[in-house]
DNA sequence: AACTATTGATAAGT
DNA sequence: TACTTATCAATAGTT
């Protein structure tokens, strides 16, 4: 029905698909709408372009779930069981994950350890093992990170007194930052060549506190 | 179209509405077959007439189920029950349990531990500590109880000897389990008194060479 | 998006 | 219900 008759079969140019897309679509909505007046039935269409957009009718005498209720009455067919089902089985593996980490973590922990025999033991052992010595390393790290930290911060603060004797009290009432910054950039002349990234102190440390 | 227009609106003659039904329900549908394969896109069509029957179209490229699922998300609305909405709660519940898990596991076997705080780690290092000496607890227990069992058996074998010296090899070809019960029951009455019940050998340690 | 020649759908008749 | 056909509606290609 045009200026000359097609072919029924997937339009390759993809301009002249969406634009016949478009056209169509419309076509079968309006029928559907005028088969929904005339004849007292009761449609549902939905339509999905290439796009991903949708495009829907439902005759107003109804509902979309009504429509698909009797559907699966008429069809025998089940649309939301299956997925139940799925998701039914999902839940139930995910459980068995779940329990199963929960022994471990239990047997980890000491607890219900009665039903594992020697080779297993050891291996749990072994795992210990390595996990305290793993976080023992850690915490000897935070603990040295704490120390320099420390270290800097005193160091800083003997220089601040320093200067506030130099100065005399009277700076106190004016610039501060002033003051501040340029202990800040003597103290990164003195240091920084010597530290590594990671151990400096504030601002590249400005969260240290949190950690303790 | 036909031999003269015609108002959309209810046709009352039920035999022409019927007629007009059927015509325009396979014209629609042939309708949604075509856009199907000339716009590469995904139909769903439903249609009930007012006796009932269902007739039903869907692109043969999908399944209704899914074109249902792609109207609940483009929509937002939801088709299917609360019962459905609850089992996606609970694996996402689930799912989030199980992430945690993990983490924790990891955690305890010292990895990822970079993330952790001095008092998070001091936590752990007690878990894993308690973790540690339990299994230890456990492993020595079993030591005592293999080498226990060990000094039974022993104890047995040289009773067998023994009354197998007593007797005489003529006893050999006769009643074995009678001697047998006879050591086991002497055995019984040495050591029951002296055994707390857990490390009392076979049968009531039927099992003991598996846990090693 | 609008136009229009042409095909396609179908209302009424048989 | 199916076929026919005059007529109207949809739309393919074009602007």
């Amino acid at each position: 029905m045009g200026r000359g008759k097609i072919e029924i079969k997937r339009i390759e140019n993809s301009n002249n698909r969406l634009v016949t897309y478009s056209k169509r679509r419309n076509g079968i909505i309006k029928k559907a709408k005028e088969i929904t007046v005339l004849c007292d039935a009761k449609v549902s269409l939905i339509i999905f372009g290439t796009s991903g957009k949708m495009h829907e009718y439902c005759s107003p005498s109804t509902t979309l779930s009504d429509i698909l209720d009797g559907y699966q009455k008429t069809s025998g067919r089940r649309l939301w069981d299956a997925k139940h089902e799925n998701l039914s089985n999902e839940i139930d593996r995910i459980k068995k994950e779940n329990d199963s980490m929960q022994v471990k973590l239990r047997h980890l922990k000491g607890e219900d350890i009665n039903s594992l025999n020697h080779k297993e033991l050891m291996v749990m052992e072994e795992a210990l093992q390595n996990g305290l010595s793993s976080i023992s390393a850690k915490q000897s790290e935070i603990l040295r990170m704490v120390r320099k930290n420390d270290q800097i911060l005193e160091e800083e603060h003997k220089q601040l007194q320093y200067i506030f004797h130099q100065k005399g009290m009277a700076a106190m009432g004016g610039n501060m930052r002033g003051i501040h910054e340029e202990v800040y950039h003597q103290r990164e002349r003195d240091y920084e060549y010597q530290m590594p990234f990671s151990l400096r102190v504030q601002p590249m440390q400005p969260n240290l506190h949190e950690r303790m």
